[in-house]
DNA sequence: GATGGTGTAA
DNA sequence: TAAGCTACACCATC
């Protein structure tokens, strides 16, 4: 295509041209193997990366079809050895099969002769494998299982995981569709995860990953140990099989701080499984309390180092990792395909918001000159203290006015980062503040209050991150975020999406310093967003009072 | 056994 | 990069 809008360079970066009339088209038919990069306004930079297309390769995409993509939308010939290498890099996801052997186990098996060769000379897969029972399979050890997986990703040869699932103890779950039924992207994601056998699927905030968890287990029909971040969840998970499957109250065990009771479906904390005492896990009991047939892992962008640990020895168990955003800030996503497994469903935000199920998103970026006087103090300024300067810039407060007015009528979160700062905006707006130190109680009264529209603005902290209850809201103003956080950003705007009963729009705006660091965090935490589609206006705040 | 406060870890 | 929040263990109190 001569006046594509992709450009495609031999270092496998992608350069996407944002205002391209077939920009949109490109970037769907790239999203599921290219990882987005940096989003500024014009060009877009994607990379592909190895496993990034392997991810692509697990859900059934081909070489052909990332290639033909390529082709399609780039504006000058793709270049030859970046179309060769999309393919040899491809080609070299399940070359080595995890497979189950009538006498020997588990067994490696190659497609491919010399690849087993090489892999079995590394360092890395010392002591994992045992018998070699011929010059294309070798005993693995069913307790090196996830290791042998974690070193095959790191060597280049990721191994495709055949060697199936215990069964678990059965236990009869079955969803209770009476009134309400899955969604079709839900069932999809069920029925694509099942036949995948272990795997992630990513679905964004509020569009019901809690279901696709029911789903999964009512196939299952087994006990199931479910993983989660906080007790907030841990209650809401609760809640919702309560509501939605055929399991009772009893049925549902709580192992966290307070409680440990273990039932057929167990809900605990990560942090609880990653206690120690003297340096040993206190609760690791917990894993072996049932015969699990299914572990789901909840938010699994954040599972703890620990628990990949623990996950390389429960490699015969079927795994569901769900989340809304499958990038870490620490880099372990390698992590999360050898051990949690590939990604299995992803339904672009964007797609959930056409069918419906999530209300639109109009995201700006508004830009602050700072004055002289704050200027000079940012300029010689400790490096450490300069994001925090620039974050709480005392011009924030008439541009959140500003937004304020403009729309009025709006239920409306104020969400910053520090505390001095929330304070100050609180007493300017006249809204109330809540913080982890409000009581749960307070929150509880404020948040109804809220819901019921007695309260249009509310003023909130991190604390917005981690207890999920919510109310709704259709306009946030982010005046300050943490460093360069894309999933911290990502579910600040997705508390917005409820769907509106009249269609409207949410609105999400970023107060940012111009010139400042505050500025390229900003453009790093917008990152994953621009990946799903989200566009950031970008608006100066002089502008804005005009506008 | 429940509740509340303190210190620590991530 | 720092600040903020949560969950846990432990202990004290009822």
């Amino acid at each position: 295509m001569p006046d594509g809008p992709l450009i495609v360079q031999s270092d496998k970066s992608l350069l996407l041209e944002v205002d391209h009339p077939l920009a949109k088209d490109a970037r769907r038919a790239i999203a599921p193997f290219a990882e987005l990069e940096r989003a500024p306004e014009h060009v877009h930079t994607y990379r592909l990366t190895p496993l990034g297309l392997w991810n692509a390769r697990a859900a059934g995409h081909d070489a052909e079809q990332v290639v033909d993509a390529l082709v399609r939308y780039s504006r000058y010939p793709v270049p030859h050895p970046l179309l060769v290498d999309v393919a040899d890099t491809m080609d070299r996801y399940g070359r080595l099969q995890l497979v189950k052997h009538p006498t020997h186990g588990l067994v490696l098996h190659a497609l491919d002769k010399p690849v087993l060769e090489e892999v079995l000379r590394s360092k890395r897969t010392k002591g994992m494998v045992g018998t070699r029972i011929d010059d294309e399979n070798v005993a693995v050890h069913p307790s090196e299982r996830g290791r042998l997986k974690q070193a095959l990703v790191k060597l280049g040869w990721p191994a495709e995981d055949l060697a199936g699932y215990v069964d678990g103890e059965a236990h009869d779950i079955s969803l209770e569709q009476d009134d309400w039924h899955l969604r079709p992207y839900q069932e999809e994601a069920v029925e694509t995860f099942w036949h995948g056998g272990s795997g992630v699927v990513v679905l964004p905030c509020g569009a019901g990953k809690t279901l696709v968890g029911a789903g999964a287990m009512a196939r299952s029909g087994t006990t199931t140990l479910i993983l989660v971040t906080n007790t907030v969840a841990a209650r809401q998970w609760k809640d919702e099989l309560v509501r939605r499957t055929s399991l009772t109250e009893d049925e549902i065990g709580e192992y966290s701080g307070t409680r440990k009771d273990v039932r057929p479906v167990t809900i605990a904390t990560y942090q609880v499984l990653t206690t120690r005492r003297k340096g040993t896990y206190t609760h690791l009991e917990l894993l072996d309390a049932h015969d699990w047939g299914l572990i789901v892992y909840d938010e699994v962008h954040l599972l703890p180092a620990p628990i990949f640990r623990m996950t390389a020895d429960l490699q015969a168990r079927r795994r569901l990792g769900l989340t809304a955003t499958l990038v870490r800030e620490d880099g372990r996503e390698d992590e999360v395909f050898s051990l949690i497994g590939p990604k299995r469903y992803d339904a672009p935000w964007k797609d959930i918001e056409s069918q419906g199920y999530i209300a639109p998103a109009e995201c700006t970026e508004v830009r602050l000159t700072l004055p002289d006087g704050d200027r000079l103090a940012y300029a010689t300024a400790e490096p450490e203290e300069r994001y925090r300067l620039a974050a709480s810039a005392p011009g924030k407060t008439r541009v959140v006015r500003q937004i304020l007015d403009k729309h009025q009528g709006e239920q409306t979160l104020v969400i910053g980062q520090y505390l001095d700062q929330l304070g100050e905006l609180s007493q300017a707006l006249d809204a109330p503040l809540v913080t982890g130190e409000t009581t749960v109680a307070e929150r509880q009264r404020l948040f109804d209050g809220f819901r019921a529209g007695e309260i249009d603005v509310l003023v909130v902290s991190k604390v917005a991150n981690f207890s999920i209850d919510l109310p709704e809201a259709s306009l946030a103003i982010q005046v300050s975020g943490s460093f360069g956080s894309r999933q911290e950003e990502a579910q600040r705007l997705g508390r917005l999406m409820r769907p509106k009963a009249d269609g409207r729009s949410a609105h999400f705006y970023a107060i940012v310093a111009r010139d400042t660091v505050d500025q390229d965090f900003a453009a790093h935490r917008q990152r994953f967003l621009a990946e799903q589609g989200y566009a950031y206006t970008i608006v100066d705040a002089e502008d804005l009072a005009a506008a």
